[in-house]
RNA sequence: GGGCUCGUAGCUCAGAAAGGUAGAGCAGCGGGCUUUUAACCCGUCGGUCGCGGGUUCAAAUCCCGUCGAGCCCGCCA
């Protein structure tokens, strides 16, 4: 088992193979990423020389960033395996056979008749899918697609349906008391007599939590899972029926993982930490697997919630770290209103973003996501460790940047934007499609965060008329002197130099220059050319700002404020 | 009540699987052309590793206890 160590070993496009070299010179240990320990440890502890590593959810609302956390690890995980040389596929299940477990507040009144009822059998609440199961799995299949996990997807209801669980069913039918027993045993929990491990779906009013189970047969199979079966049940509505073991209902849900690990033959499987307490679904999953199955359990890898942070400054416009913040950390839950759909979240960063994120962090440590200022320094980081976002120019300018040019162009008018771009500094050639799909893109993300998370503190807007900001009208005479004498600079240097620009280095000597010739304070004539341009004392780097900034307009809109129009 | 996981610099996190004098990034501070403000570069400050015991020549790392945070066992996926 000499197998060269790598340092963190993975592909630098994910993001985690930037740390840095320099410091393993001497240290006889080399730093390995959490998923690769994982791997070996998966490795050693398991004969298996093909890994299937599972991960799924029920798609009964927004599926939100913490619910991304279980694909992300299961993708490094499949990853390490595969670089250590071990055949391993990723799959994803869908829990679309799932009862709806009661209305949620963003459903309308009506769906309250539909509660019960699997979610693959539910219309789509907003009519754009096929059911209300699809409606929430597919547009996340979209998002693992924008991640670049390769997954192969899962849908209960279609396992179910096609007959894979046949034999399963027929099992804990025959065994149902062993199951009553180790679910008690491990979860401490005393079953109903009338407790069965299959729910037949009501043929009548097509709910599965409400029916009972009075009795079964099962014809002889010729060996294991051949046998056809039909299960008979009385339900709450009035109805009783005959329902088939392909689709006609579906398993108890620790009865259902277990049955799953074996028909998708499951190696490795992470999960929340609320199924991996002792007494947990875990627990009962596999003694289940093993005493009822006989399959061996996966490989567990429970991991911690992601949690969100939602941090308001008091009193308005203090400093970034400096200012007294309410913090607010809350478990993600969609009924609340506390999560963040990955969707929502996809508009205001990047997908590689987000797997940054998850993989930096070992899973037995929960997160706490903050989408405001701590996610802008985690875009920061991401960028200085992999050379940018996008690809081409949009890569060589930071996401920090954009939030400027974004908010120059006053928005992300192409056209406008690509001035702006140019104006301070870029060249952009005319031409280059994918140069400018890439711009638009990181504009657009750009955007939406300014929109959604940022601190009042990083916004501005350009003043359109001077009419707009009230401290217009306080500027100083030696402030007005100022912004006149740039003025006239530029009117001067404009046409001296053949409509020559300047650029941000100049601009910024430029105000020093002003402002010793005047004999006032620097930041006097900073503050004056802010208020002039935004209404506001302070803003992004001054000499970026004007060289963003078309000349004539900063003449103009100077001459105007130096006059107090 | 029983149990699980986590608690390392102001912040976000490595380091724990094989004990060997605490690491990174951000923030802070100081510089980078005489020149505070929101892209850059360099330097620098910063931690009794939650706390208390124990094992050991040696503990962030192993063991016991304790405090704090979150979660599970009860409904149900």
């Amino acid at each position: 088992m000499e197998k060269p160590q790598r340092i963190l070993g993975s592909s630098p496009v994910t993001g985690c193979g930037g740390r840095d070299r320099g410091v393993d010179d001497h240290s006889s240990r080399v730093e390995m990423h959490w998923s690769q320990a994982i791997a070996r440890e998966i490795i050693a502890h398991r004969g298996e020389e093909k890994h299937v590593v599972a991960t799924g959810i029920t798609p009964s609302g927004d599926i939100h960033i913490g619910n991304l956390r279980e694909i992300i690890i299961g993708d490094a995980v499949r990853n390490a395996l595969c670089e250590l040389g071990v055949e391993a596929r990723l799959i994803y299940v869908g829990d679309t056979f799932d009862p709806l477990r009661r209305r949620y507040p963003f459903l309308p009144p009506e769906y309250e008749e539909h509660v019960g009822k699997p979610l693959s059998e539910i219309p789509d609440p907003e009519g754009c899918h096929s059911s209300y199961a699809e409606h929430f799995l597919s547009p996340f299949i979209e998002s693992l697609d924008e991640l670049g996990i390769e997954v192969e997807v899962f849908r209960a209801d279609v396992m179910y349906k096609s007959g894979w669980y046949e034999a399963e069913i027929r099992e804990a039918l025959l065994r149902r008391d062993d199951l009553a027993r180790i679910l008690h045993e491990s979860s401490g929990r005393r079953l109903p007599p009338h407790w069965s491990p299959f729910a037949p779906l009501c043929s009548a009013c097509g709910r599965i939590s409400t029916t009972t189970v009075t009795g079964y047969k099962l014809d002889g199979g010729e060996g294991e899972g051949k046998g056809k079966g039909e299960v008979y049940y009385r339900c709450e509505c009035g109805n009783r029926g005959t329902a088939s073991l392909s689709g006609g209902g579906k398993l108890a849900w620790r009865v259902d993982w277990a049955a799953r690990w074996k028909i998708l033959g499951v190696t490795v499987e992470p999960f929340g930490k609320d199924h991996a307490a002792p007494g947990g679904s875990f627990d009962s999953g596999k003694r289940i697997a093993e005493e009822i199955y006989n399959f061996r359990a996966p490989y567990p890898i429970p991991f911690e919630h992601i949690l969100l942070r939602l941090s308001e400054v008091e009193g308005g416009d203090t400093g970034d770290e400096g200012g007294k913040r309410r913090r607010r950390v809350t478990a993600m839950s969609s009924s609340r209103g506390t999560n963040i759909p990955v969707r929502e979240i996809l508009e205001v960063v990047p997908p590689e973003i987000l797997k940054y994120l998850i993989r930096r962090v070992r899973p037995e440590r929960h997160i706490e996501f903050d989408p405001s200022m701590p996610l802008l320094h985690l875009i920061d980081e991401y960028e200085r460790d992999t050379g940018g976002i996008g690809t081409g120019i949009a890569a060589r300018i930071p996401f920090r940047h954009f939030l400027t040019l974004v908010q120059v162009a006053r928005g992300d008018d192409t056209r406008e934007l690509l001035a702006v771009i140019r104006r301070s500094g870029y060249e952009v050639p005319e031409d280059a499609e994918e140069e400018l799909a890439a711009i638009r893109r990181k504009a657009r993300y750009a955007l939406n965060w300014l929109r959604r998370y940022a601190p009042d503190e990083l916004k501005f807007e350009l003043l359109r008329s001077l009419s707009e900001s009230e401290l217009v009208k306080e500027l100083s005479d030696a402030q007005r002197r100022a912004l006149l004498m740039i003025a006239h600079h530029i009117r001067h240097e404009h046409e001296l130099g053949g409509g020559k620009r300047l650029s941000a280095t100049e601009w910024h000597n430029k105000i020093y220059e002003v402002a010793n010739a005047l004999d006032i304070e620097p930041g006097e004539v900073f503050r004056a050319v802010y208020i002039a341009l935004l209404g506001k004392p302070s803003g992004p780097r001054a000499g970026w700002l004007l060289a963003s900034l078309d000349t004539e307009f900063l003449r103009e809109r100077f001459e105007a404020a130096a006059a107090g129009k």
